[in-house]
Formats: structure tokens, sequence, C-alpha cells
DNA sequence: CGCGACCCTTCACGGTCGTGCAACAAGCGG
DNA sequence: CCGCTTGTTGCACGACCGTGAAGGGTCGCG
């Protein structure tokens, strides 16, 4: 993943946006502005004029950083799935959905693979998975994770922050 | 927790060792020196000379990750149960069940192992397991610990602050 | 355009079962 | 006697999970 760089506090809202979508940012400042507060591990800044190995330097740590901040939410053998610091604990049919959505993490889960993967033995009516989808939504809401919906073809689950331009 | 301020590359010793024990520090680069690899993310750097600002700035971020990265609980042989400089005194069930729990620190103990831990000469009936957790949460709530019940797999003990999206 | 077929979301309900919790009783030491 | 620890009972509450039904989009067809 890139790093981006933008001057601060000129791009303030540039920032603000690539803060939301988990993008690693370095912020240039300007002359004598105050450094800026850093708002979390991927964001960086460094004051100008500064030399082009001091840049380097900061742009390497960051994407070391985003590369290993971003593999996939963990769901361990008791049901709890951890993400970004935080947990739930998912009751055993969710647990069992979660585990499909996170087989592919951020591709597309069929709906018959999902029941396949919830109900083992033979899934109950066709509603059953949808109203399981809900309360899954609504658990992993609190991780800033979302099932989205593909009509016709099945959900995905993904960071909550990133706003998919989507058809 | 404070930021150690060093001298790079002068003090490369005493960096390592500040490393080794977790302490959060801020190199200060001297001259044209290139700058040096972090090695975690309690380490961080600035090129002398440096704004008072700048250099605070960056003290105040590590200081803030230190502060979140977390210590472990400890229960010593006297069953009393130190944490956060404060301490309370466990009677002998509730100090082999805290120590079970203490062995999976953060991860779900079961129901099965908790009994096994406090009564390893076989269990009383039913309910004894329930009622000494709920004591054990009681007394181990004033050191701003909690005892998360993570329905049908068993419990969980972590600090109270952090507010996992928990059910 | 209206209409219906589909797909999906959301709510409300009831059965079942795990857990929380107050209260009580027995044992033990000071 | 009092206070602390421990085990027990009984009930209430809420989680889990399937079901039915209402409702809103979207698509194709006449």
């Amino acid at each position: 993943m890139d790093v981006a760089l933008l001057r601060w506090p000129l791009e303030r809202d540039r920032r603000e946006e690539l803060r939301r979508d988990g993008q690693p940012r370095l912020l240039l400042v300007e002359g004598d502005e105050a450094p800026p507060t850093v708002a979390d591990e991927l964001e960086d800044w460094i004051r100008l004029p500064a030399a082009d190995a001091d840049v380097q330097a900061r742009v390497s740590v960051l994407a070391g950083r985003a590369q290993r901040s971003e593999p996939c939410p963990e769901l361990d053998s008791d049901g709890l799935l951890r993400f970004g610091g935080r947990w739930v604990s998912l009751p055993p049919v969710e647990a069992r959905l979660m585990g499909a959505l996170l087989g592919r993490y951020r591709a597309v889960v069929s709906r018959e693979a999902l029941a396949r993967a919830g109900w083992p033995h033979g899934s109950p009516g066709r509603n059953a998975l949808d109203v399981h989808m809900l309360r899954l939504r609504r658990r992993v809401a609190g991780l800033e994770l979302a099932i989205r919906t593909v009509r016709s073809r099945g959900y995905l689950l993904e960071r909550a922050a990133t706003e998919a331009a989507s058809g």
C-alpha cells in the first residue's frame, strides 16, 4: 500500500479522508506551523525542509506498519472475533458464518456457501440466513467491520470505513 | 511512563537496552547522520536541530503508545492479586480460579478448566462456579479488572477500562 | 407506465437454555 | 458471639435461534 504525502495544514481535509480510509500518510509540515497531533499509528509527520533520506525513512516505516496492520480480523476457536484491539463473542451459528466470510475476506461469498458453513447438517428455512446475517452485521459493526450485500450474488466482509463506490 | 531522549548514533548501546526493556524512546539524530531504522512502535526519531514543540509532539505520541501497551496482573503465592499499584487478597478457591484466568489472560477459559483449577479433587454442585465468579468479579473490580462472560464458552479476564464491543 | 416476481431487510414472537444474583446455611477462627 | 469463606437453592433475565410477516428495492414484461 502506498503512503500518501500531503502538506500540512494545507491539505487538512484530505488528511481526514485518508484517516477514515485507514490509509497511511506522512504530513509535510510547512515553515513554522505547529506539528499536528498524530491521529493513529498509520500517521506521521516531518518538518520541511527535510532531506530526501529522512522522508524516505518515515515513509518506509509507515508502509511497513500498513502492511502489517492490514491483515484480516481473527476468529479464535472460542468464537471471539478480534479486530483493531477490540473483540466480540459470536454465537455458534454466527461464528461459522463469520468463518466462511473470513475465508474469503473482502470477496463475495454466496448464500449457498454461507448456508453450508452455518448449518453443515442441512439448513433450516431460507430466512434463517438473512436473519443471522442481520444479527452478525450488528455485532461486527462495533469492530468497524461491515458486511455488504451484493445483490443476487452473496455477501462480503470488509472494514466499515471504506465506502465502496459500489454497483 | 517516561519517554527516554537519547543521541543517535552516540548512545547506540543505551537504545538497545531500552528497546529490550520495552521503554519508549526518542532518538535525536545528530548533524547529517542517516536516520535510524525504527525498531518498534515505541521508538521514534527527530533530526537536530529541532524546535521544542516538535520534540514534545513526538514524545507525547510515544507516551500515549506506551500507556496503551499494558502489563498483566500478578498473583503471588499468598493469594495477593496486584495490578496497577493496588492489590486485593483472594480466598483460596478464588485464588485458584484467578490463576487459571491469568494463565490465559485476555483469552477465554472454559468452565470445565475453571472447575478443575478451583476444585482439583472434584467439583461441588452446578452453581458453585457461577457464584464464585460473581464474588471474584466484585473483588477484582476495585483493581479495574473485569471478568467477561462469553456465553456457552467460558470467561475471560481483561482490563476494565477497555470497552470491548462485547457480548 | 403499471404490475408482479424476486431479493433482501427488518421486526416481533416463542421456546429453550445458560447465566446472574439474592438469600440462606454450615464450618471455622478469633 | 461475630466475621469470613464456602456451598446450595430458586428464580429472573437475557442470549440464542428459528419462524412468520411486513415492507422496500430492482428487474422484466405487458
